[in-house]
DNA sequence: CATGAATGAGGCTTCATTCAT
DNA sequence: AATGAATGAAGCCTCATTCAT
């Protein structure tokens, strides 16, 4: 009965956050944002319904949440990129290959982000944000292209990203039997010939 | 006086299910299917919710009913594609103008589409028909670059249209400023070479 | 495209109306009254809900309607047995009878009716009437046990008709299986043990 | 500041439980089930629409853990009865008496089940079972009569029961101007006449 | 006499959210 | 920090009834 320390009352919060959050990312890339109730949730991740709202404001938010978890990956991924080479096509090699292994390790992730940018709902007030991440990607990949000596490195860009997010799109539909080492092989040669 | 005739309530009856379709779908693709409710969209089609019902069973049967006419706008662009010229490389640049010119004249749908492809819920019945359908159009999609004497024929109908998914998601996804013309001139050089 | 004459429209009417009747009978009996819908009534009757309403206020007034039907089937019941003899014995008899093959002959009604005259609902303006009617059946009945010298005549009279609504009761219940020539023999054996 | 502990929430629990059967019963009973809305369930029991939902998955849910509550009485009675003498007639007496006694006590209960049994509709699913108690019963009363000596206990029986149910049915119908006691005196009479 | 398209009130049910403990 | 009983708005759907033809 001794009261908690506060670094302990910390760890335990920072526990059932935790767990909140891969219930509900689960779920919701699982069944959907709309068809996961916050009830499933909270019995996912072992806690009350009443804690979960301890947490986070609303269902919304906790999505919100999440999302920026993955933009925040994102971020990660094109900074340690930049910061391990100078060279155009060793960065547009390595962003194929962290695309590849991000989404064959964590498909639930990008699951519910695809999901979710096609939907206006649910994300209503993200999508200036998101927008404007895509935007700045799509300006980190046309410098990456330019640097190749590319022509027309911008829609080179525009290009590309469109070209890993469908193959990763349909690796996300057609699951287990969809080649996607294959598919890694050919977007590589394509973009990256002179390999 | 008289009850009117069969062909009068016909008529009448194509008009309310077509408006609530019409509606349907524009909502749907707006909003998302979960987010879009049974008031709104006989709002939106100037029908009461009863009559909606009169026509449509439930709510996921006038989204079947949607659903089933995408699927057979497809199909007619394939047949009539195959109808039209037995040149591989023609027929893929027919395919793409196809794609790309339906996307352009009718966002509603396809967005409706990419998003409920990637939606677990929603369409839990329809699911089989439409992994069927992606397979089907893969074949034939296969057999077209087989017809230009491309290698990896198969693979190369994987890529293809997963390149054209990623271009046509990321035209929905941003509108307006997207570059559609830039990416379709992209796609037919990096397919069809030889043009 | 002559005129129908009056005598021909009243025909007509006639066969619409007593056709209403008959659907809307058997699908109170057999569904119940809520679960029966006026368009499953106008679909068994082979009729438009438009011409149900042409003879039948509401689905409440088309109830009244076949009870009163039922009704006034009773009283000839009643009026033919009087009419027959003066015999309380014989009178009992007849009733006994009369009931037995009526319900036998006429599932529907009676079971519509057992199940209606326990609802107070559906029902609501009917069933002052239909408490005078079975108070003046009563007293019809008192009066034939009277004729046969019972003693404590009214009590048997209540007991009487107990014990029919009961084994009729449980005819409509149990159907096919139930031992109903054997009930009625022991029936007529318990109130008329001199025959 | 502490959750409240299992205990509590028991209680808190079957009192809303309680409170919602009560209410469903009465109302049931009233105003048939299909009158009855879950809105006036819930003001009748005073809890929110949304509470009943907590504990009762549907509608229809409710009403059969309402009967499977009154066959549960049925069966305690049969049992106590056997428990307490082996002598038919005395059998036979206790079940009459029991049978008043609780029907006058609840008429609420019985009138529910009496309606019921005459619909087919709204209790589709549990049909079989009731029928089998019923069976279960009318063996139990057979057994009953083979021990007063009596011929023909089968056919007894279902006379027996059928006698029950009408004069139950009567005082049900026609409420406090019944003569109820009257009625329970020449049923012992009839059926244990040497008593 | 006859039709059936159309309406809208009202019923059942779900679920995000609150709050007393 | 934690619980789960309780709420009520909102969604889907049914169906008695109306009315233009």
């Amino acid at each position: 009965m001794s009261p908690r320390s506060k670094q302990q009352n910390e760890v335990i919060r920072q526990k059932s956050i935790e767990a909140i959050r891969e219930a509900a990312l689960e779920l919701f890339a699982r069944n959907g944002y709309h068809s996961t109730s916050i009830s499933q949730i909270a019995a996912g991740a072992g806690v009350s319904k009443g804690l979960l709202y301890n947490y986070f404001e609303s269902k919304e938010a906790l999505l919100r949440d999440i999302i920026m978890e993955v933009v925040a990956l994102g971020d990660t991924f094109m900074s340690r990129i930049r910061a391990a080479t100078d060279d155009g096509a060793e960065q547009i090699r390595m962003l194929v290959e962290a695309s590849f292994s991000a989404v064959q390790q964590n498909r639930h992730y990008w699951k519910l982000m695809a999901a979710l940018s096609l939907q206006t709902d649910a994300l209503s007030g993200l999508m200036p944000m998101l927008k404007e991440k895509q935007e700045e990607n799509l300006r980190a990949i046309a410098e990456m292209f330019r640097k190749t000596g590319a022509a027309r490195a911008r829609e080179m860009a525009y290009y590309f990203s469109a070209v890993l997010d469908g193959v990763l799109m349909h690796y996300m539909q057609l699951g287990g039997n969809y080649p996607i080492e294959e598919m890694k092989s050919l977007v590589l040669e394509r973009f990256l010939p002179e390999c």
